[in-house]
Order: C-alpha cells, then structure tokens, then sequence
DNA sequence: TATCCTCGAGTTCA
DNA sequence: CTCGAGGATA
C-alpha cells in the first residue's frame, strides 16, 4: 500500500527517468554490437531490458518517443510507398572490370587534376561494393525522419517505417556536435547467415525462398508490413553524407567515414585509403582474397578520389561522378540454358537428377553439370528443362542451379518427369515413403549399381586397389569379366588382354595392386563390402567389437546393437545384407582367394584406459591443407595415439587442427571457444603423448 | 519427445 | 562440403 503511494506520487519522475535511461543503455548496446562489432551484452540481457522499456512505455504511452528502440517494430501494414524526390540525385558509379580500366581512371583523375606526372600519386579512399540495396536516410536534429529506395535515381519509394526496424541503422544520432540536417547514403543488405536462416524458416512454412541474399534484402525492404521486415535481420553500411548542415565540416571521403562513425553508423571495417594505380590494385587484389570468407556479399569494391577539393574539381560526367569507379570482381552468378535433366545411379541404386547445362563460366570455372540432389528439390526450385536459370559458384566450389529466371520462359520448356523404371537396367524406380531419394530396385542385377559397388570397394579407405578407377570398370562390368569383388581376385593376365587401352604392362600393375590388397585389415574389408549405413568408422566399431569375421556373420540383430553407434535401423541393413545368400557367398570367395586380416579376440567391453597422455582420448577435427601432411596422415598419427578423428565440430570437440584455407569448421571452432592448433602445434602435443 | 552430435552418401572441376 | 538421417542423450 505505502509503496503504491509513494509509487503513484514520485512514479511519473521516476519512470520518465527510466525510461531515458533505458533508452540510453539499448542504444549503447545497439551501438557496440552493430558499429563496434563487439557486444556488450548477451542477447538476453538486451530483451531484458527491451522489455522492460516496452511495458513501461504501454504504462505510460506519453513516455513514447520517436527514437525509442521500441518504435522500431511497426505499426499497421501500409497501402503502399509515398514516392520521395530525392534532394540529390542518388547516381550511379562507373565500372572496371581489368587492370587496365583501372590505370585509365587513374590517369584521367591525374589529367583532370591536371597532375604533373612526376606529381605524388593521388590518395583514394577505398572500400567494399555491397551487393545490397541502396537507400538514403535523413536526420533532422540529430533524429531519423525519413529514408528512401534509389529508385530511378531521381526519387525513390518512402520505406522509413521498414528503415526503422533495421537495429544497425541509429534512431538518434550519437555525440554533441550533431548537424541539424543530415543526409546520408548506404546500403542495406542481409548477411549470408541470416539468408540461409530466412530461406529456411520459408521453406519449413512453405513459402517460396529466395535466390540470394540481395533479392532477399529487396524482398524485405519492400515489405507493406514492417513486422515482417522486422523478422528479417537486415543490416546497414553507411558509405557518404550528400548533406550537412552543421556538424564537422570533412575534407576527405575518409574523414567523412570516420566521422559518421562517430555519430553511430556502422562503416565497413575493410575500408582503406590507398595511393595511385598500384594501390587501387592492390586493395581489389587483398579484398578479393577474403571475399568468400566476409559474411556478406559484396560484388566489387569501390575507389573515391579521397579528397573534397579534388573531388569537386574532377565533376561529373552524364549521370556518374568522375572520381569514383566501381572495380567489380568475376560474377559468383551467370545465366545459362538448361539444356537437359539426366539422371545418374548411386552404389545404393539411389536416382540423382542432374542438370546438363550450356558451359558458363562463373567463379572462375567453366560449368556444365550441376546435381539437382533428388525430385523435392528440382520441384521446390520449379525447373524446366529448356530454362534460363541461375547458376552459382561461390567459395563453395560446387556448383549450384539457383532457380529459373521465369521473365526468359517461351513456354516451349518442358516439365522434368522422373523415370519410372532405371535407364540402366530397367528395374522399377520406388521410392520409400518417408525418403527424399528414389531408388533402383535392381540392386547388384543394375550394372549401375555392380559398377559403384566395386569401385567402393576398390576405393583408398576400404580395399586400396591402386589404379582401378571408373574407365577400367566399366570395361570389366561390360565385357563380363567382373560380376562381384572375388571376380577381382581370378582375373589373369590372359583375361585382362584384349581390353581397350590395357596392354602387358598395365595389366600386370593391375594384378599387382589386386594381389597387395589380399592383406588387409577386417574395418576394410566391412567398410568395402558397401552395406547400407555401414560406413568407415561403423565398419571400424563392428570389426573393434567382434574381432573375427565369423563373429558379426553370425551376431543376431541384439549383438549387433551392443556395437556403440549400431541402432535397429544399422542392425537391419546388417542382418539384409547377411541374410542374401548371394553375398554370403561372395565373402566365402573373397576369403578362399586368399583375402586375409588378423583376427584378435573381441573387444573387452571399456578397453582399458588408453595412455593418459595429451592426445589420447581426445576428440580432433581436421580442415584446410596441413603445410608437410595430408589429413589422412595426420588423422592415422592421431589415432595411432589413441585420438578419435571426427568430421564436424561441436562442443565435444577438443582440438580443431587448422591448415590453409581452413573453411567453415575453423569459424565454428572459433565460436565454441575450441582450441585451433596448426600442424606444429599437432605434432608437439603428439610428441608429449 | 526433442535436441544435439555424428556418420553416411553424393558431388564438381582442374 | 553439405544435407539428411540414425543414434545417443537430456
């Protein structure tokens, strides 16, 4: 009672004064995760107090002011966008494509300055070019009013209510001496996480994604309700002020960067000032380097004449600034014909549609074929054969079909229909209910299949026969000299003569490698026979757990679970396999052609601990390209020492071993705080095993 | 039952 | 490398 009086007496005070102060520590948190890069506060925090404002607002709406962080999140859904006309026009830039357009804008800025050539060379401000959106946003009294689309340049579409909703961009401008007017330009764009994030949660709802993370910005900027924008986690780069009435009078572009900075804009971290021709190439060289690894798109980057003076001297042509250019790198995205679907058959039967395109190139590589993974997809992406479609190839390296570009559709396309029987050797193609894949029903009666089953089990990590590749059976399949693995082990070299491009001497390197493989170890041996769900490190659990060959033949569905990783669904395609006199029998030939293994007692159920020294029982993961080894060595040095060698990150990781060109596993590493060692530091902590 | 962690499988180009 | 799915675990 005492409290809600003298709650309701100095309550308008006191709220009023934490409401500001709420406001003024969100901002700050706002500030230094999206300008500084470097969170204050966790997420959770930060909703704390957000809500808190939020409820003491909803208590007091005269509290409510334009710049709160709460005001962000829209009201009700527009009709459509007022058109603004822009106060000053927002142009285009000029581009480069080579080394020598560069060394020519740079000699026109030298002669429109009318630079001696002996002169020192001329300072450009340089940045990234974001494959975003351009808008412009103006400040009245240090507060946001109004931001625009480019439009046509001349004006643009009114999307401050969607502008508002984007955390990275300030309500309230930062500092003391802020300028009663501003204007400023930049881009906004959605980081590659959050598009994948985005074209996800649209897939699980059923809603159609997008093609790449620029469309989807566009996609999101557009949007009539600005909740939805709210959603869509996009983020803003200021990159020039067009006006300014008070404030720091700049002298440079990079003066200009460093002070909206300071006002609260998130500037890209990769801008730089540079000095002449060599420089300009430089920085497009260094950025280019690093551009599959930013966590955004950009598609070139941009050079500024950095001084205000020279600027002004150089002036426009037509429609584009003279001392600005845009320097692009190769697309990441090219347009081509689909010119055919065919499909491919896998070692389990499994029907792969894959797209037969007209060469393109794009990422730096000619691009014909692409997969289409199975039927879901090439439905969800709506595909015809005869499409015009996107085709991308980022730091990913495999090439990937985007989608259709539905403007180019003639209507002469065609519909992909999925065959019903294998084109290979006519069995029926089923597809289980509940899976993605459809199947071959022929099993090891499809050639397909018989193909990929020897070369699995020819492959390095099963039997390693050294030179039996694809071309070579094929042949064996097609001529009927091989049917199975123990087909292998009877070849002679009568047998072998005869065949296309295999004369004594290959022949005999064939036999060789054939006869090496006889001594093997039982994880090959399992992992080669190419069981469903049986891969490389279950085919080691099975052989560490049973020992002996006869031991799993005979192991009911119950012993084979107590194998750890071994399941009812592992179990089962253990006990098919088994159960198929055919390929019973074809291990019994494999063991009377002399295929051997030592055979050990079964495993004790928890081996005694290993060696307590720094690598055993640690769990490692592997990526880029170690300096002196391969992965496979360091992964054999790893386990020799009592290590476990695992495929993907995560909290269980101990140690993330990082060579060139470490890719995603190295940023995951990073995130969960796991240790990163590199090659040295690999073969120290062996060393102390 | 839901979530996390791994493994298996399929794939492109120089 | 990435997806999908099996297995383990809370």
């Amino acid at each position: 009672m005492d409290q809600l009086s003298f709650l309701d007496s100095a309550g308008p005070r006191a709220e009023e004064l934490r409401a500001k102060e709420l406001r003024t520590e969100l901002a700050r948190h706002a500030h230094a995760y999206y300008v500084l890069d470097n969170p204050t506060v966790p997420d959770a925090e930060y909703d704390r107090l957000f809500r808190e404002l939020q409820a003491l607002e909803a208590a007091h709406p005269e509290l409510i002011s334009p710049d709160s962080p709460t005001q962000r999140v829209g009201g009700r859904p527009l009709d459509g966008f007022e058109t603004v006309t822009h106060a000053v026009p927002m142009l285009s830039l000029n581009n480069a494509f080579t080394e020598e357009d560069l060394t020519a804008f740079d000699r026109r800025c030298r002669e429109g300055l009318e630079l001696p050539v002996v002169a020192e060379p001329v300072a450009y401000a340089a940045e990234p070019k974001f494959d975003g959106l351009a808008i412009t946003l103006i400040y009245q009294d240090g507060v946001f009013v109004q931001g625009a689309t480019r439009g046509d340049g001349a004006s643009g579409e009114d999307v401050s209510q969607n502008l508002r909703t984007v955390r990275s961009i300030p309500l309230r401008l930062r500092g003391e001496n802020v300028p009663s007017l501003l204007e400023v330009r930049g881009e906004v764009l959605m980081f590659r996480q959050a598009f994948e994030d985005l074209n996800k949660r649209q897939a699980a709802r059923g809603e159609k994604t997008f093609a790449n993370p620029r469309n989807a910005a566009a996609g999101s900027l557009r949007q009539l309700d600005s909740r939805i924008t709210a959603e869509r986690s996009l983020r803003f780069f200021a990159y020039s002020v067009v006006r300014a009435e008070g404030g720091r009078v700049c002298a440079s572009h990079s003066e200009t960067m460093s002070w909206l900075r300071e006002l609260g804009f998130p500037v890209s971290e990769l801008r730089d000032v540079v000095y002449g021709a060599e420089g300009l190439w430089a920085y497009y060289q260094k950025v280019g380097a690093q551009r599959d690894s930013l966590p955004f798109d950009i598609d070139g980057v941009v050079y500024k004449v950095d001084q205000k003076t020279l600027q002004d001297r150089l002036g426009f042509v037509s429609r584009a600034p003279r001392w600005a250019i845009a320097h692009k790198y190769p697309a990441q995205e090219e347009l081509t014909e689909l010119l055919d679907i065919e499909v491919q058959v896998g070692r389990t039967g499994a029907i792969t549609p894959v797209a037969r395109l007209k060469p393109v190139f794009v990422g730096g590589v000619t691009v014909t074929n692409a997969t289409l993974h199975n039927e879901d997809e090439l439905r969800r992406k709506g595909l015809r054969i005869g499409d015009t479609v996107i085709v991308r190839r980022a730091g990913d390296v495999i090439p990937e079909v985007v989608g259709p570009v539905l403007d180019r559709r003639t209507g002469s396309e065609r519909e992909f229909v999925m065959p019903l029987v294998c084109p290979v050797c006519g069995s029926h193609i089923v597809r289980a209910e509940d899976e993605a894949v459809a199947r071959c029903s022929g099993g090891l009666y499809c050639p397909a299949q018989r193909k990929q089953a020897l070369l699995h089990f020819a492959q390095r990590r099963a039997m390693d026969i050294e030179g039996l590749g694809d071309k070579l059976v094929d042949q064996l399949v097609d001529t009927d000299r091989v049917k199975t693995p123990a087909d292998l082990y009877a070849l002679n070299i009568g047998a072998l003569l005869g065949m296309e491009r295999m004369a004594e001497k290959s022949a005999l390197n064939l036999l060789e490698a054939i006869e090496k493989s006889r001594s093997t170890t039982l994880a090959r041996f399992i992992f080669g026979l190419g069981i469903r769900n049986v891969g490389e490190s279950t085919a080691k659990d099975l052989a560490r757990h049973f020992g002996t060959l006869d031991a799993l033949l005979s192991a009911d569905l119950e012993q084979l679970q107590q194998v750890p990783d071994v399941g009812p669904v592992v179990a089962a395609s253990l006990r098919q396999f088994l159960a198929e006199e055919h390929n019973r029998a074809v291990v019994e030939q494999l063991r009377k052609a002399g295929v051997h293994w030592p055979e050990h007692a079964p495993a004790a159920a928890d081996e005694a601990a290993a060696p307590g020294g720094a690598v055993a029982g640690k769990t490692f993961v592997l990526t880029g390209t170690l300096p002196t080894m391969t992965r496979d060595a360091a992964a054999a040095l790893i386990e020799a020492a009592g290590g476990k060698v695992s495929g993907s990150v995560s909290k269980k990781t101990d140690y993330v071993v990082a060579g060139e060109e470490a890719g995603s596993k190295l940023v995951k590493a990073n995130q969960l705080g796991v240790a990163v060692l590199d090659e040295d530091g690999l073969l120290a902590l062996l060393q102390q095993n």
